[in-house]
RNA sequence: GGCGACGUAGCCAAGUGGCUAAGGCGGCGGACUGCAAAUCCGCUAUUCCCGGGUUCGAAUCCCGGCGUCGCCUCCA
């Protein structure tokens, strides 16, 4: 397989992937704020840099994957007192909400889910250090970063200091040497949560977490700092300035990765924007499956419009492959009986072949989903059309070709983290009690009761279980 | 106003200098079937928002429009 490219935000070109240290990749995400309930922009988002994370597993490297939590925060501290709870109460009710969330859209666990207020003296720490090499400095009980004086300053955004202020939409704090300058410290407010520091009491200013976190396990110069969009600016622009001035190296990150954003109806799905479908409904409703696959279908980098059309659309796509792997499963289990052409063999080893070289192609492209998909696609045309012919005669080459067809797609698919059910899975009383009723109806097709025999299947659909007659039997599914 | 994207079939979407413009969904016609379903075959973009230019050659590069979006404020 060949090399990794990386579109790198930074210098806005796909680069060769090279880790600081051989074999391993140190990937920090931006996590959550855990103040309200999670929306499919969120799972997008997520579910591409578990994608990343996957392949690069696959690929042999080691990854230690953190991604925080930002536990204290103004919304937090809003939204709280909108309910009539403490901080630490909505915490823990959202990230307990997010952390299943989470987990049933099928995302691995990253190595650590670092919280900012279990990492308050490391902040300090840090800001102090700010201050003393003169990049911070103190109004009141704040203490502020003073972009002026950080050269790079606009190097992730591709902005000027000038045309940032130029464009700054908002009041200008009279009391900051430049109106860019952003709180690394609040002082506290009556009645906030608050820690004692050398500035009196308060707590950490919103991007600061990023860099003390990210920075105390993963180091200087880690490979991979992903998160959405819409962070770019101002979020990792201030990340990279407090970071390279607290360490004095360059560069913080090697490669910043950003996914793109979830709109609906062509305007960005967010909170202030009351247009959010919340991720547990639309799991609820479409399965993890289909999102997934709904999301890989688009480059990451691209926006994605969410409608119900689409995540339809993705689910009558997964049903392409439960049906391969449904006709795949029966031929493995039907008896060898016969001899298989070589040359129908031949065919479906080199379609097999070309399959996995593509699909990897497609994925060290910058992690091209998309086009992945499109040759998974592909392939599970090629292999249905050789499967016909196959199944007139099942010999044992053939069943062991098929069964490395069905590892080479399943491998794939749980790179995309998509499980796709096969067809009559398990062996329990429900399964048994199916069997039972496609027996009975088989006898009386066979009597040519075909009222009766229709009637069957239309109630077992109505049940979600799909039966299909083959030629080798009537074979049954379920429902996606 | 500054910066960054995007515009490919009925819908979704890959492709960013050169073989027939991937793939999925949908539709139509056919094979198979008792009928369905699934599967397969054929058709569904002579052309990539529009207008110029560069080139032997452009969806792909350049210039100019039009349209849409994002960031510059909290945001995944």
């Amino acid at each position: 397989m060949g090399d990794i490219f990386i579109y790198n935000t930074l210098t806005q070109s796909k680069e060769r992937f090279v880790t600081r240290e051989q074999n391993k990749v140190y990937m920090y995400v931006c996590g959550i704020t855990p103040y309200d309930a999670l929306h499919v922009g969120h799972a997008r988002t997520f579910t591409v840099f578990d994608v990343m994370r996957r392949y690069l597993e696959y690929r042999g490297y080691e990854v230690f994957h953190v991604q925080n939590i930002t536990d204290i925060d103004d919304k937090i501290i809003n939204r709280a007192s909108e309910l009539n709870i403490s901080p630490g109460e909505l915490v823990q009710r959202q990230i307990a909400e997010a952390e299943e969330d989470l987990c049933a859209l099928g995302l691995l666990k990253p190595h650590v889910e670092p919280r900012v207020t279990e990492h308050i003296p490391e902040i300090i720490e840090m800001v102090s250090t700010l201050i003393e090499k003169g990049y911070a400095y103190q109004v009141d009980g704040d203490i502020y970063f003073d972009v002026s004086k950080f050269q790079r300053y606009g190097q992730l955004s591709k902005q000027d200091l000038s045309s940032l202020i130029a464009g700054a939409r908002v009041e200008v704090d009279e009391r900051l040497k430049n109106p860019l300058d952003f709180a690394l410290w609040k002082a506290a407010k009556p009645g906030e949560p608050c820690w004692d520091s050398p500035w009196g009491k308060g707590r950490p200013g919103w991007h600061i977490e990023c860099s003390a976190m990210s920075l105390k396990y993963l180091g200087s110069g880690f490979d991979i700092h992903g998160g959405a969009l819409d962070l770019v600016f101002p979020h990792h622009e201030n990340e990279i300035a407090q970071s390279e001035a607290y360490t004095g190296q360059s560069p913080f990150v090697r490669y910043w990765v950003h996914s793109g954003l979830v709109t609906v109806g062509g305007k960005k799905m967010a909170k202030s924007l009351g247009n959010f479908i919340r991720l547990r409904d639309a799991l609820n409703e479409h399965g993890k499956d289909a999102l997934r696959l709904a999301f890989l279908s688009v480059h990451y980098r691209s926006p994605m419009d969410y409608t119900d059309e689409r995540i339809r659309q993705a689910k009558a796509a997964l049903e392409r492959i439960s049906a391969f792997l449904a006709t795949a499963n029966s031929l493995m289990r039907h008896p060898a009986i016969g001899e298989t052409k070589d040359e129908l063999l031949a065919k479906l080893v080199s379609e097999r072949e070309r399959f996995v070289l593509s699909f990897h192609e497609a994925m060290e492209d910058d992690f091209n989903t998309a086009q992945a998909i499109g040759e998974l696609f592909e392939f599970v045309k090629a292999a249905n059309t050789l499967l016909v012919e196959l199944l007139a005669s099942p010999s044992n080459a053939a069943r062991e070709e098929v069964a490395r067809c069905v590892a080479s797609l399943s491998e794939a698919l749980r790179i995309l983290g998509i499980d796709v059910q096969p067809a009559a899975a398990g062996f329990g009383e429900v399964e048994r009690l199916i069997e039972l009723l496609i027996d009975v109806r088989q006898r009386l097709r066979q009597k040519r009761d075909y009222e009766l025999a229709d009637m069957i299947r239309e109630r077992m659909k109505e049940l979600g279980i799909i039966l299909e007659d083959t030629p080798a039997g009537t074979r049954w599914r379920r429902a996606t």
